[in-house]
DNA sequence: TATGAATGAGACTTCATTCAT
DNA sequence: TATGAATGAAGTCTCATTCAT
């Protein structure tokens, strides 16, 4: 994986290195911005923690945002390089929606402190800096949609074709939920039993009677 | 509309120049917060917004943190006195929801700006402190588990006891992401649609058929 | 006792209550000072603390130095009141220096946090009113000059004119050192002790062989 | 001379750096604490006398208050340098001590200034760092202490075992008071008859007849 | 490339004093 | 005379960023 589409300038030149370095950088940084945030968290900080020394820190970036780019990012990509791979496309239409929804539910309980991280933080990214991270969401989106779709062609969903994209958004942000609402939701109900009452609920309304 | 039930410290007496006082703070702070968020907007800023000396400030309240409460109680409350007022629970169910959906809904997109610095800032409080909103929250949700539990006395809805409190969450996520997925939703869907879609659906789960 | 010879300002006309009101204020202030230092005692815990309003306050005095100086006349005056009415000069010139030293060591004991007080204060007050301050302590002074000048003329004490004040300094502040050496005194020897052994030995040096 | 065996912490990795800043920091401090008090003292007078920026400081140092422990520390440790070298335990005790007594004096003499700040900074410490000053002046009164005990082993003084220790408490501050009676003591005496008739009196109390 | 000491603007907060009521 | 809200200068400390080595 790759963790930065996204051009942020360096003064070093091996791309091979940056590539490594800024690695080290987001593994250092993840936790400490999961754990006190991101203005909590200072650049020393994260020098410390990953063995280095502020002046190597910035030979790799150009501000503290460029690092929050970076985690961002990662999170981003580790939710979709982990869901990707495991959805399946088959001819079973509701089974294919369920594994996947079960597959990023999983993943979102496992992660749900990342998940939190970025519903708060995307704020503290420059305009420019959070449409790329929107992007990158659309093309999480963008999974189910497809799953949907397929179930529509093949008879097995009934969505109006307007609806398709705002059905996948409620499927995601009804797992991301389960993150963002633990403090009510994660009280009441087990992961698995959550994630099986979502399901059923959204194919309830998407299946025809 | 009493701002604080939280208690917050003040070197001031005349119990209704707090009141007053501390309408004036949010009313600067708010949009302050809202456009730069918490961490970015400094008490100076704030004090010259609602043309008052720092010192002026400080007397009621005792740290940067208090105003930030203050926001976000004043946020919800806000959110809970125009929604509450206007539910009614009714013999018809089905419509008593839809008509909790539309005001709910019609308030966040209203307040949009608002909705999403609650779901960002809450962090910045403390430990204490963010319960105390969890608790307002939670609040704000039993209005419609009322409803639910209502619909479902009166057989018009068809909800497992247990799942009612899900439902609830549900309903009051799927509005709140008009606000923080606006960049998705917002540009692919109306107000107006949204809210039918959104209803439908909701009901399309719950409505024995 | 007139609590303050000297002249501080005031904005109230009638005298009497000038002089009441000051005493409540050093009555107040004076435990803050002690306990807390001066710099760390704000006026508004003072005027708490007896009662009245910080604009009330002001109208009794003109700075917080103010205050300052009256706590230390207060506490100089305090010890002065205590000690000279007791004091006697006796034929029995040892007998008067002994007793006199006994009742300033115990005043002193009594009232340690007040000494200590006044050696690390008064560096806070002005030019002048130190110099005020350091007045009163050679009135302290001249009554053990007073005593060692008539065992002197009775031949009693044979001590060089010149080294008569030097011998009162070193009373005076062999006293005072049981309240700023109690660390290091106060673990090794009880009062009675110290006041006995201090004595013995500052007889034995102005007493004829 | 190491300026701190105290551990104040540094962001600093140099340790030698460290003590280097440190000793300008401790110049830069010590005559403006002298001058104006510690409360009056600014950190930003600080930093601009010993000629680095606000930020600098605080490199080498955690707060106000560990630059007070430094500069406390220095001048007890001045003061203790200075005088242990000198001081020798001969067969002489008298003359032993009379040396001692005129080092000692001497240098509260030169650094009268720094004893007065002293004895009225001391309490602006923490508890803890109280408790590590009057250590250091223990240290300072077991000088006195031992070569009393060799004259009273030596039969050359005659002074009850428990009373050694308050004997050497009275010498130092019978030289201490040189200072912070200064205003009574200096305008009377010179240095040289304050240390001769002081040194003489002592002895006069501690010899054998 | 790597280091880490240096920078200094700027943040929050306190508090002696004033003044309108 | 009494009140206490208002003031704002000033204080301590932090931290992203730079730059000489």
């Amino acid at each position: 994986m790759s963790i930065s589409k996204k051009e942020i300038e360096s003064s070093v030149k091996d791309k091979e290195l940056i590539e490594i370095r800024r690695k080290e950088i987001v593994n250092a940084a993840v936790d400490l911005f999961v754990r006190k945030g991101f203005h909590r968290t200072t650049i020393r900080e994260i020098a410390q923690k990953f063995g280095m020394s502020v002046g190597t820190l910035y030979e790799y970036i150009r501000t503290k945002e460029d690092i929050l780019i970076l985690v961002c990012d990662y999170i981003n990509s580790t939710v979709r390089m982990r869901v990707k791979p495991s959805v399946e496309i088959t001819k079973d239409s509701a089974q294919s929606l369920i594994n996947a929804i079960e597959i990023y539910y999983r993943i979102i309980d496992e992660l749900q402190d990342y998940i939190i991280f970025l519903y708060q933080e995307t704020k503290s990214l420059s305009h420019e800096n959070r449409k790329y991270i929107f992007k990158s969401e659309e093309d999480m989106t963008a999974i189910f949609e497809d799953i949907l779709k397929h179930g529509v062609e093949q008879k097995s969903f009934k969505i109006e074709e307007k609806n398709i994209l705002l059905t996948a958004h409620n499927i995601m942000v009804q797992g991301q939920m389960w993150a963002f609402r633990r403090w009510a939701l994660q009280k009441n109900y087990t992961l698995e039993r959550y994630i099986e009452t979502q399901s059923k609920s959204i194919l309830e309304q998407i299946t025809t009677h």
